[in-house]
DNA sequence: ACCCTATTGATTTTT
DNA sequence: TCAATAGGGT
């Protein structure tokens, strides 16, 4: 059994590491920890909350003060929470939902930067409409500009008043769209000649309406308009309803306590001690408070600590500071943890290779010898084959077993519905007008592990198929179906019928089985046990067949009078799928798959670990972002030479999310690489020293 | 043969 | 939302 002995040497240089955290934190010398993978950050994290609690536990609660703990996710709040164990002291919790409890109720002053910020957006949406500037972004408005100033003036008062119909037509095709402006269309010929710029000139100009109507209402103290309201569950803002979204917070709260004072002041008083979990994914905007908060502790003499846990190289979104934490938030005591608590030596030796940093880690057993590392080169006209045939040759090599799975790396979430068995179940909610038109939603609406987070139409879908897993499942009570209260009230006889009725709901297609729910909904009398169990289930107006459908169609296509035909046949699609791409489906979003193999997106992989792990790699991420990954192998021997500021930011961004899906494996890792890789083999090479072939044959 | 517009299909993830 | 491509017009 490898991976099990720690020398004393390596114990007590661990323990050292956390002891230095310890004295950081009691001489307030703010800190940043920088551990690689696997290195027990989260456990280091806790333990120096533990010692703040033991330490100055005592202080905290006779000055009514806690100490502040910010994470990234919702997952990672639980995750600390359980391991910490139950502690009054600690506050757990996200950025946004800390700043927002925060701030939230000095309304006057959020109103005030609310009001700067349209002002400001009013000015900026202006000049992109009326300034004769020169910048490609701002075509789509030159025929508008091209307008005498009363035709500008005429338009925008027609369009004003013809709302209503300009909305109606807005997903029609462009002759519809043209039809349907028939009047004006003489009057502009210009602005008509594009719809796409027509569109986007007139979105502009509702959107300086609205901002200038929120502004006057802010004005004349109207009751709907005194109060910010944020909400976590929508992407973007409606600034001119009061309503932000979560980049729009940190803005607000980073220029709120920048300004007052007596906010820095509360939070410094409340929360002398704060620590943030994964520090890579936080925005600037964070630091930059942090930053205020700090300076003005030292400005009022207040004993104020604030440490950062993470790793700059594991930052695989945008929007994350990354390295450039030290540049915003500078005199952070640098502390670095050498040691992987993960994985074999093997694998180590490989993402040390991919960082090339001054973290090069060290495992922190002497038996870590064990695993191994290869990489393939395959190229085949048939992917998914090749894919499969590769996964397969490692599943008998590795005998991977339901307790022992072969996890398998993929880049798009499309391939990854491919290779979980239910590509139809991907391909026809993409196609439906609604996930085309919000196809950002898609994945998160479809794919979420968070049933919280799926769509109307999946969940719907979702919960029907979470019933029939209760039917089929022979362990199932039925005190999982039929509610406790109403079990005892049921005789014998009625229990019986019940129980034959379920049988009865079957399918070999999803239509089939939802079919079936309705033949014995209608068999049931109108008081019927399974009437009700139905009508919990389904959220639909009728309950019939047409009236689930109907609700599907609602949910996933435009609400026209008119139903299209080819929307018709992709919701049929979609209804005759399968049911087992369903119940893949199931399994996959539930985190339940009864396979060997598992599939995951690199990105999603972020904080697991597995014993084997394969990854499909090839030149592009997608179709906008080619050449990601051999680009990377190009540049990757001469890395340090990189000037260009893009070229840097793609260098390291690819760097990251290839160090985060290689950092996953604890024993075995096998990349497979599906494009010509003679341009940039030296690459290759230079990380994982050598590569062999595999092919169908 | 070229230009412009309309339509089509598409990376990942969190709050 | 946005880039790539298909398609129409000159």
């Amino acid at each position: 059994m490898s991976l099990s002995i720690i020398e004393e040497s390596a114990s007590l240089e661990e323990n050292a590491i956390q002891k230095s955290i310890c004295n950081s934190v009691d001489k307030f010398q703010d800190i940043i920890f920088n551990a690689g993978a696997g290195a027990g950050k989260t456990f280091a994290l806790i333990e120096s909350l533990k010692h703040i609690i033991a330490v100055h536990g005592n202080r905290l609660i006779s000055h009514n003060q806690k100490i502040m703990c910010i994470t990234y996710t919702n997952v990672a709040i639980n995750e600390i929470k359980e391991r910490l164990g139950n502690s009054g002291l600690v506050q757990v919790s996200t950025i946004h939902e800390n700043l927002w409890q925060l701030i939230k109720n000095h309304q006057n002053e959020l109103v005030i930067i609310h009001t700067e910020k349209l002002n400001s957006e009013l000015l900026r949406l202006k000049g992109d409409l009326t300034e004769n500037q020169e910048e490609k972004i701002l075509k789509a408005f030159t025929a508008y500009r091209g307008l005498e100033k009363t035709l500008q003036q005429n338009f925008t008062t027609f369009m004003m008043e013809n709302k209503p119909l300009y909305y109606n037509n807005y997903n029609k095709s462009s002759p519809v769209i043209k039809a349907a402006f028939d009047e004006v269309l003489q009057q502009y010929p210009t602005i008509f000649k594009n719809i796409s710029n027509f569109k986007k000139t007139v979105n502009t100009i509702f959107k300086i309406d609205n901002y200038e109507q929120c502004l006057l209402k802010i004005k004349e103290n109207d009751t709907d308009y005194t109060a910010i309201k944020y909400d976590s569950k929508y992407n973007s803002d409606i600034l001119h309803r009061m309503l932000i979204s979560h980049d729009t917070l940190l803005e607000y709260s980073a220029e709120m306590i920048k300004r007052y004072d007596l906010l820095k002041r509360i939070i410094v008083d409340s929360f002398p001690f704060i620590l943030i979990d994964e520090y890579q994914d936080t925005s600037k905007n964070v630091i930059e408070i942090m930053n205020h908060l700090s300076s003005y502790a030292l400005k009022i003499k207040r004993k104020f600590f604030i440490g950062y846990f993470g790793d700059s190289v594991q930052n695989i979104y945008d929007d994350g500071i990354g390295n450039a934490l030290n540049d915003v938030h500078r005199n952070l005591l640098p502390i670095n943890k050498k040691f992987n608590r993960r994985s074999h030596s093997e694998v180590i030796d490989v993402i040390n290779r991919i960082r090339n940093d001054e973290i090069q880690q060290e495992s922190i057993y002497s038996d870590s010898v064990g695993g191994s590392v290869k990489f393939y080169r395959g190229q085949s006209a048939e992917k998914i084959d090749l894919i499969n045939a590769f996964t397969n040759k490692y599943k008998s090599s590795w005998n991977a077993s339901l307790n022992n799975r072969l996890h398998c790396l993929v880049l798009t979430n499309k391939l990854v519905a491919e290779l979980s068995g239910f590509p139809d179940v991907y391909a026809y909610f993409s196609r439906t007008a609604f996930y085309k038109r919000f196809y950002d939603r898609l994945n998160s609406e479809l794919l979420s592990k968070e049933t919280s987070k799926l769509g109307d139409a999946p969940n719907l879908i979702y919960r029907i198929l979470r019933f029939k897993a209760f039917i089929d499942n022979p362990d199932t009570n039925l005190n999982n179906i039929i509610s406790k209260n109403e079990l005892p009230a049921l005789s014998f006889k009625d229990l019986v019928k019940i129980v034959q009725q379920l049988k009865c709901l079957t399918g070999k297609t999803l239509n089939e089985f939802i079919k079936s729910i309705f033949i014995e909904y209608d068999k049931s009398d109108n008081g019927g046990y399974l009437r009700g169990l139905i009508c919990d289930l389904m959220p639909i107006e009728t309950y019939t067949y047409e009236g689930f459908v109907k609700y599907l169609y609602d949910k996933l296509f435009d609400e026209q009078d008119d139903t299209l035909e080819q929307d018709q046949v992709i919701l049929e699609n979609l209804l005759n799928t399968d049911i087992n791409q369903y119940n893949l489906w199931l399994d996959f979003i539930e985190d339940t798959q009864r396979t060997d193999i598992v599939y995951h997106t690199y990105h999603g992989t972020k904080g697991l670990e597995f014993e084997n792990v394969i990854i499909i790699m090839e030149n592009n991420f997608g179709t906008m972002n080619r050449n990601k990954f051999s680009s990377f192998f190009e540049k990757t021997i001469h890395r340090n030479d990189l000037t260009d500021k893009d070229d840097i930011a793609k260098f390291s961004n690819t760097k990251n999310l290839l160090y985060v899906s290689c950092s996953r494996a604890i024993r075995n890792l096998r990349v497979l690489y599906l494009d010509d890789t003679t341009k940039f083999i030296d690459g290759i090479n230079s990380i994982f020293t050598t590569t062999e072939t595999f092919s169908l044959e």
